[in-house]
Formats: C-alpha cells, sequence, structure tokens
DNA sequence: TGGAATAACCTGTATAGACAACCTCTTGCG
DNA sequence: CGCAAGAGGTTGTCTATACAGGTTATTCCA
C-alpha cells in the first residue's frame, strides 16, 4: 500500500481533508472504551492486530498507541501487551482525586454518613448548571466524609436523573458518589472552582468547625459526552483542610523525588 | 546508517541502553531553551537541519519536535517552520497564571503598589522553604494589585539572593514580581497549595476585606534548576475572587466552545 | 520430573523514502 | 509595473523494513 490511498476513507465528495489516520485508530479506541466495549485492565489489540484489522502499517498503529498512552487512556507493557487503564490510573485525570483514595492513600480510615438521598424537582440555579429544563427532577444526595470519625468533607450533589438511573438504590457508604458516577461512564470533561466562604450554621455544624472558621469549597462540574451530568458542592474545613498542586513541566526527568500528582486534598491536621 | 549503530552514543562501556535519540534531542533543545540560547519566538533548527547536524533520520527529530509542540515548548506552523513558545504560551504551564494577565484579559486595568522592597535576614520557616541556611539573607517584596483601582491580591514573596541579582532594583509597578522571574529563567517546576483562611487585620486592611470575610490564600513555591528559588504567599478577598479550572482529556475534539486554560483566578464582582 | 533452551509473541526505537499541503520568495511574462 | 507561476524550503503524514529487548508458553533433553 502506497501513501497515496492513505486519504481515501470512504467519502470521495468531502472538500477538506479527512483526519490522519492515526487519529481515527486513537478516536476508534477511545470510543471502544467510553462506551464499555473495552473495559478497565481488558486487553486492548497489540499493534500487528491493528496492521491487520485496519491496514495501516504498524508506525501509524504505534503512534496511536503511543499517544493513547501519553494522554493516560491505555499502558503498554513491553513484551506483553496494551490495555486499558484502570480506574485508579484514569481517576488522577480528575484533577481533584476521590476522597476516599485520597484517605486511604493517607492510611487513614474513610466512612461516609448519607443524609438525603431522593429525587426532587430542581432549584432553578441548578437547572441551569445542568442543562435541564426548570420543573424536572434531579437526583440529590447529600453526605458528610470522615477521615478517622473526623468530618472532613460535605458533600452536596446533583445528578441527571437519565444518566444515572439507579442512581437512589446505592447506599454510597463504601463507594462514593464520585466513584459510582465514574463507574457508569469516564467523564470527559470536568470543571471546578474553589472558594473561601464562611460556611452556613448547618455545614458548620456538620463539619464540627468552629466560629469564624472559614470553609474551603469546591464545586464541581462534571461533562460525559458533551453534556453535563453531575453538579456538587464540596465544602471543608479551612483550618483542617487545604488543596495542593504540582507542576513539572513534561520532557524533563524527575528533579527531585515526589509523585507528579495534579491536585490533591490534604489534610494536614496532626 | 542503520538501526543497529543507533545506539552507539560514546560511551561503549556504559551498561543501562542509552537514552533513545529522539529523548537526547529533546533534551538538547530544552537546554538550549533554558539556557537562553534559543529565546522566545526564535527559530528553532527544522528536521531537516537536525538531521544534517545530528545525524538522525527525519523521522526520528520529527518525533522530537513533535512531542516538543505538545509539552508546550515551541509552536510549529506548516510551511514556515518550528518556533520556541512566547512567554504567553509558556505562562499557561504555570496552572496560576499571572494576575496582570488575567486583568488585562477582562479588559481592566492592572496596578500594583509595592510596600517593602528589601533583602532582609530570613526567617527560620522561609530559610527552610527556600533551602537557604538559616541566618542568610532574602530577597524580598510585599505589595497589592489592583483591578481597576479595588485591591485584589496581597503578594508576600521571598527570592533567593543569588537566583535575582538585580531584584531590588525593579520598581514592579508594571512588571509583576512573577512576570519578572519568568524572564530570567523559565521555572521549571512549582507547588502550590490552596486554603481558606481569616485575615489579620493589616491583610483584611489592604485588601479592604469586611469583617468575617475569609481569604483565599495560594502559596506558590517555584523551582529552577531543581532548587527552589521563590516563595510566595497570595491573599485573595473571599467574597470577590475564586479560583476556576477545567478539565478536558486530551486526544477529544473541542465539546464546547471555551478555553481549555487549566487555572485561573477570576473576579466575580460585578 | 525439573529445568533450560526455544519459539512466538509483544513493545520500543530507528531508518529511508515518499507524497501532500503550506508558505515565502523569486522569476518572468504581460 | 503588477501579478501570476514556479521553485524551494518546511511541516504533516504514511509506508515498509529492521533490530533490540522484554515476556510467556512450549518443547525437549537430562
Amino acid at each position: 500500500m502506497t501513501a497515496a490511498n492513505a486519504q481515501g476513507c470512504g467519502y470521495s465528495h468531502m472538500t477538506s481533508t479527512p483526519k490522519p489516520r492515526y487519529q481515527q485508530l486513537k478516536e476508534q479506541i477511545i470510543s471502544r472504551i467510553s462506551s464499555g466495549d473495552l473495559r478497565p485492565l481488558d486487553r486492548v489489540p497489540s499493534e500487528h492486530e491493528l496492521v491487520g484489522s485496519t491496514g495501516v502499517s504498524r508506525m501509524t498503529a504505534n503512534r496511536a498507541l503511543r499517544e493513547l498512552t501519553d494522554e493516560g487512556y491505555v499502558e503498554r507493557v513491553a513484551g506483553v501487551g496494551t490495555f486499558v487503564a484502570d480506574l485508579k490510573a484514569a481517576s488522577h485525570l480528575l484533577e481533584v482525586r476521590n476522597i476516599a483514595d485520597e484517605i486511604q492513600m493517607r492510611g487513614h480510615e474513610h466512612r461516609a454518613s448519607v443524609i438525603d438521598l431522593e429525587s426532587r424537582p430542581v432549584a432553578p440555579d441548578i437547572a441551569d448548571l445542568l442543562h435541564v429544563s426548570a420543573g424536572s427532577r434531579v437526583n440529590h444526595v447529600f453526605l458528610v466524609h470522615f477521615e478517622n470519625d473526623i468530618p472532613i468533607q460535605v458533600e452536596d450533589r446533583y445528578v441527571t436523573i437519565d444518566f444515572a438511573t439507579d442512581f437512589l438504590d446505592q447506599n454510597f457508604q463504601n463507594v462514593t458518589p464520585s466513584a459510582y458516577l465514574s463507574l457508569i461512564a469516564p467523564l470527559q470533561e470536568a470543571e471546578h472552582v474553589v472558594r473561601a466562604k464562611m460556611p452556613s450554621a448547618r455545614i458548620r455544624r456538620l463539619l464540627k468547625m468552629r466560629a469564624k472558621e472559614p470553609c474551603l469549597v469546591v464545586t464541581r462540574r462534571t461533562w460525559v459526552s458533551a453534556r453535563p451530568v453531575s453538579f456538587a458542592r464540596l465544602f471543608h474545613p479551612g483550618t483542617r483542610f487545604e488543596l495542593a498542586g504540582r507542576y513539572r513541566p513534561p520532557g524533563i526527568a524527575n528533579s527531585h523525588p515526589q509523585d507528579s500528582s495534579i491536585v490533591e486534598l490534604r489534610n494536614f491536621d496532626r
């Protein structure tokens, strides 16, 4: 096969040049992952198999898989194969990680206490954020996360009703809402805003905060297939929590021994 | 040249396999940028020139330059050439951008009022953070940033004395300390922590904050060549500022029209 | 039966050559 | 003089081939 016919991809009447073949391959694999056809830890077709099934050269298949590796979708092991990155690896994409994982990483115990879990008519501001009509219903969960029995986060979350049909059947004791949503579909976009704010009396009581103590409030909105599916307000006691991030430009060897995590919640209580 | 001698790179007695040639090329170009040999907007040798000067094949040179593009070091224009990314493009690497740029991007006017600018003996905690000995001196600047004459950030910054020798000669009215440090050397690593905190009386007065209003405090530490060179505390009024971030996984086409900036300070005062 | 050699995969890297699209400058024609 | 055509350089992509090094399962010999 020559490079000349590499452009032919079914639509001879297309005016603009078609996407490059390595990009087509990447999107095809990403869509298989997003649809659940390929699940975490599943084997991805090898370069040789992609050559056979799609007709590209191995270098092109190699580029597609290599870039998917850089982007965190798959992991490759020389001599073994290519595999869909598992949830733990995928969750680092979230930029703000699951609080239960954070706590377990510190060797502490996580516990959640669900205060409210129901479907309810959506408030106007939430309807706007989730792109749903004003009178419709959304799922709502309100819970407190504990680290070693100390309250560290109040989670107030709204989820579109058609995205997670069995949302109300979860108990959210062991699996946090964030982890549950990741299980249903890999989130494709996230927006978060961090604010400093004085807590309401209710939040202050739930987090056992002292008077005059501010809250670190993180609001998060996540998208799946270009539609917002969840909006959450996360409240943390300002004297006991901080949001830490580290940045190192890519392409450079590690300069000092520390993980390159993006953003994490840290409990700096001794 | 065959692939067999591609491994030979001068040290035949080396036990471990040498770095791949595309990686050597990348690091060579990065070091030319870091050293100032190649300055922003300068032309980077073309693929063909790299083939001639280093003996690699064009595909290898292409991979090196392509990955440097992905990593934000250079920009490529088909038919024209490859150029070192300019400071504006480089600053998005900082994850928290220059506040003056943020303000100008909103179409507002930025002004800075310098309160203190001197060399002083370092406090023990700062000495620890900057890895300098306990009794030594560091440069210090303390200033207030205004957006349309409204105070929005108090910057309390310490810089190692050997990194920026003419630090005390700056006036920091137009060029912020952050921008000045970027001019001296591209920062290679950054760590930041976000907290919610009640301000001291002095900070509260400088930011014209109401009583009971919390601060959003960002502390930043930046490294150059594996050594910390600057530590800054940035205070913002909690009711007027927020820290926003957006995440979109790579390899996917834009789902809705918005910029993909990493983290930015936003003034949500109307 | 145990263990070493081997075959059959896999990824990682590198090369040489080719074509396409794009940009800029020059050349030459009207 | 003005403008179009072309030359030459640049990036972007794709192919075909090659070798190195890793992993796993099988085979075969002692």
